[in-house]
DNA sequence: AGATCACTGGACAACCTGTGCAGTCCCTCT
DNA sequence: AGAGGGACTGCACAGGTTGTCCAGTGATCT
């Protein structure tokens, strides 16, 4: 899948991102060339999905996260409840669940109260039945992909 | 907080992570200068947390997602627990819940046979006392936030 | 009014990228 | 053994980009 060198090259990238593919190359020991077609196959394979600026919500005023579960209506299935949650920006992500008719959502809002508007537009979501909130108090690990990158490409 | 034209130059870094300073300058129509001191503030004041490649674990071959919740142990606290946690690669992400002595993580793994190793480890750090999990079937909504951006600085 | 701030437009040197190519090494299949 | 394919190196070139600085302008704040 990937090799010792493509770990890394993500974790280089992954710590110091304004590096160019030829300081990569430097620094890694390697010729150009190779660090450019590694990234393009790990791009092409699907494994680096993209380089998008990460954005932080609670920069952005938005500091409460909190985990939704849906209980949706059985009839009519999942997939245009998701279609009515994407018009709601505060809904970072959105995943069909186990248990049969359910749904987990990861939402942002301003604050206490503001989550309780987001709950509401949610909640009046066609097909959405009730919602159960929890919310997230501390962040103890962030999004983090790089112990997994490690861990595969160094066995 | 952010105005309309940070929002059009996240939006366009997004969608187009390649296109460098200058051409982004162009196709904003606002000078060079203009699009760097933007972006420089924002990442001073945290907005723009970083660049780095975003990695797909189920291009690396861990195509199963699961939200698990820990049921702690009451002594202790949620650090150390974060603490060993952070030693499973495969621990994506770990929050503190409301429900006291609870935290929510999400995890990934090979397959349903390998989540259960997963698990495993989980259960067997120290100051967790049980663990229940959920499966993700559907990734309806993956992680965004350019919607947010949008509703933000486009008010 | 005066000061401050953000933006523009331009300029310069240094550097990086995209690309192509020849040569080497190594593994695999015949 | 020998051929073929794949990956890597080292190098070269043109063109574009970055970092940086500066003067000028308009709008806003004091």
């Amino acid at each position: 899948m990937i090799d010792e060198l493509d770990g890394r090259i993500i974790e280089l990238f992954a710590l110091e991102p304004r590096v160019g593919v030829l300081e990569a190359s430097r620094r890694l020991g390697v010729a150009r060339g190779t660090v450019q077609a590694r990234l393009d196959r790990m791009a092409r394979d699907g494994v680096i999905r993209g380089y998008g600026p990460e954005i932080d919500p609670a920069a952005l005023g938005y500091g409460v996260t909190a985990f939704v579960t849906l209980q949706l209506r059985q009839a009519g299935g999942h997939d245009p409840v998701a279609r009515g949650l994407s018009a709601i920006p505060e809904v970072i992500e959105a995943h069909t669940i186990t248990s049969p008719g359910d749904m987990l959502c990861r939402v942002v809002a301003r604050s206490n109260a503001d989550l309780q508007r987001v709950i509401d537009l949610i909640v009046a979501t066609d097909g959405v039945e009730r919602a159960a909130s929890v919310i997230s108090l501390a962040n103890q690990i962030t999004a983090r992909t790089l112990p997994l990158v490690r861990a595969i490409s160094r066995p």
